[in-house]
RNA sequence: GCAGUUGUAGCUCAGUUGGUUAGAGCGCCUGUCUGUGGAACAGGAGGUCGGUGGUUCGAGCCCACCCAACUGUACCA
């Protein structure tokens, strides 16, 4: 039997999941939101340093990669010599590799900040990428509150100064050492008791999403979510609960707004008290009066007590700043504060669905990371803003600026005899400082020319045909204009003889005249 | 990874109880229009109906497996 004739099977054009090209308009918003953050940065004192995309798997903190799934979670390969190199998975541990690499030399404490893309392999989702970009600010050395109250306080300015109102995001603060000492104190203290703080630790951190009773199901047996998966839960008995439930409950009744937390899982489940609102410094009394007698939780209590007296001695209040003690983030090497900054603002997607874009930044204390590759402790805190993610926020929120950016003047050509001529204009406007191309498709018909000046964005075309050549002039169209005044004339016939928005100048003036339909529009690039 | 939903033209989607040659809108290209963007009108290109196998005289439709996307969930050092 013939086999069948099969069509010679093109390459087919795609991207891996997770992955996106990026176009200009694109482009030109990251530019824009990384130099605001840098401004902001730099105001604080920060420095730029550079590291590059890949390292050590041991020095990012990583276990071998499992012979089997090299690739879970981090891009990881082995170099020629067997050594194992990842992509970084974010720009802190690379940072803690470059100041251990450089302690001598570098000022302490020492201020660093830096952009760049990092990678995870993990699910993609809205504003979730493989690769996506970060931008940290982290001081090394200093192991005063101030230090973490500093950061902060840049978090709310670089939200601010991204053209977040305030009110529109919120800085949570949190201290690991709190939950820690919480947990501790309901006899989850020890090596042996390590997986299920974890899996507490993961259960309080779904409270914004799952509410109270969520988190319940999550402490004890399990929960089974709308699709009919089942989450198996930490396995705590019921006092254990109460006393996990205790101290979220003033977390979730200070922290989110009563109307939120009815929302989230259907109000908060029966027998806990009261909702009540506290201001922060009551809410610090109460979880220092309930849970102070763990020598952990009062020290995190204390520290977020310090954090909470310097920010607002800056005058930042608890509408910018505030403390949240069921913000729990999920990096282990968090060893004292930790932030997460949110934005508070309603996300829908294309079809009006609600998207859930999680935080857009967050940081905290990691002083057991730099003395990894040193003998002696070094206390460092730090801050990344998902510049992606954000920005894919902004995006949907149609807070960003994705008009087009405008295209260059486009020179036509006429008369293909006389590029030489047309290509002297293109030179003469660029002399000048304008954006300006010669046409260098087929110019057989000026129809052509002017529909890509079009899709260019060009503001204006310029045309010199035998007849204006002969004058010693040039034509210039201003296209923009010209849309305009296209509303108001019906047949193609007319719209082509009244040329609308087109006007006549020497060819001395070209530069001039084009500046002023420039200015006429205020276009400018870059 | 687990679960659910969905795969038909570049995009958004129709497609009858299984029945001849699979359609529409938008977009794209060409022409009306050899010195001018848009609109209008006319025409054109573009499909292995996600893939493979099966049931059937006959499959876009039914069945099995695979792949992909979306949503939830888990993981996120």
């Amino acid at each position: 039997m013939a086999e069948k004739s099969k069509k010679p099977q093109k390459l087919k054009a795609r991207l891996p999941r997770g992955l996106e090209d990026r176009d200009p308009a694109a482009i030109r918003a990251t530019r824009q939101m990384v130099e605001k953050i840098r401004a902001v940065y730099e105001l604080y004192g920060f420095e730029p340093v550079e590291t590059p995309a890949m390292e050590f798997t041991d020095a990012l903190g990583k276990f071998l990669p499992d012979q089997d799934r090299p690739n879970e979670g981090v891009f990881s390969f082995q170099d020629d010599d067997e050594q194992w190199i990842s992509l970084r998975y974010d720009l802190t541990a690379p940072l803690a590799r470059y100041v251990a690499e450089n302690f001598d030399t570098l000022p302490k404490p020492y201020r660093s900040y830096r952009a760049g893309y990092v990678f995870r392999n993990e699910k993609p989702g809205p504003g979730r990428f493989r690769q996506f970009m970060q931008f940290d600010a982290d001081t090394v050395g200093s192991a005063t509150p101030a230090a973490d109250a500093e950061i902060c306080m840049m978090a709310a300015d670089t939200m601010e100064a991204l053209g977040i109102a305030r009110g529109q995001y919120v800085v949570k603060v949190n201290n690991r050492k709190v939950l820690d000492g919480v947990m501790e104190s309901i006899g989850l203290g020890g090596n042996e008791n390590a997986g299920r703080r974890l899996t507490v630790l993961r259960a309080v951190d779904k409270l914004d999403r799952l509410g109270l009773p969520g988190v319940r199901e999550l402490l004890g047996e399990g929960r089974k979510d709308e699709s009919g998966d089942f989450t198996k839960g930490a396995g705590l008995d019921s006092s254990q609960i109460q006393g996990i439930v205790d101290f979220v409950f003033v977390s979730a009744t200070t922290s989110a707004p009563p109307e939120s937390a009815q929302v989230n899982g259907g109000a908060l489940a029966a027998g806990d008290a009261m909702p009540l609102s506290y201001a922060q410094s009551d809410m610090l009394r109460v979880l220092l009066d309930r849970f102070g007698h763990n020598e952990l939780a009062r020290q995190g209590l204390n520290e977020l007590k310090d954090i909470a007296e310097l920010v607002s001695a800056a005058g930042y209040g608890p509408d910018r700043i505030k403390i949240d003690p069921s913000v729990v983030r999920g990096l282990e090497y968090y060893t004292g504060p930790v932030y997460e900054v949110e934005l508070l603002l309603d996300t829908k997607d294309e079809k009006g669905r609600p998207v859930r874009f999680g935080s857009v930044g967050g940081g905290g204390r990691y002083d057991g990371l730099v003395s990894r590759f040193r003998g002696e402790p070094v206390p460092a805190t730090g801050f990344s803003i998902g510049v992606s993610r954000l920005q894919a926020a902004l995006t949907l929120l149609g807070k960003l600026d994705t008009r087009p950016e405008f295209g260059p003047v486009v020179v036509t050509v006429f008369d293909r005899d006389r590029v030489a001529d047309y290509q002297k204009m293109v030179a003469t406007l660029r002399a000048a400082g304008i954006r300006a191309e010669l046409y260098l498709g087929n110019p057989k018909n000026m129809g052509n020319q002017l529909k890509y000046a079009d899709r260019r964005n060009a503001p204006c075309v310029i045309i010199q045909g035998s007849d204006e050549k002969a004058r010693g002039e040039v034509q210039i169209k201003d296209l923009i204009e010209g849309a305009k005044a296209a509303a108001a004339i019906a047949s193609n016939q007319e719209w082509r003889e009244s040329r609308p928005a087109q006007f006549s100048c020497s060819e001395a003036d070209l530069v001039t005249k084009v500046r002023e339909v420039l200015a006429r529009h205020d276009v400018s690039w870059g």
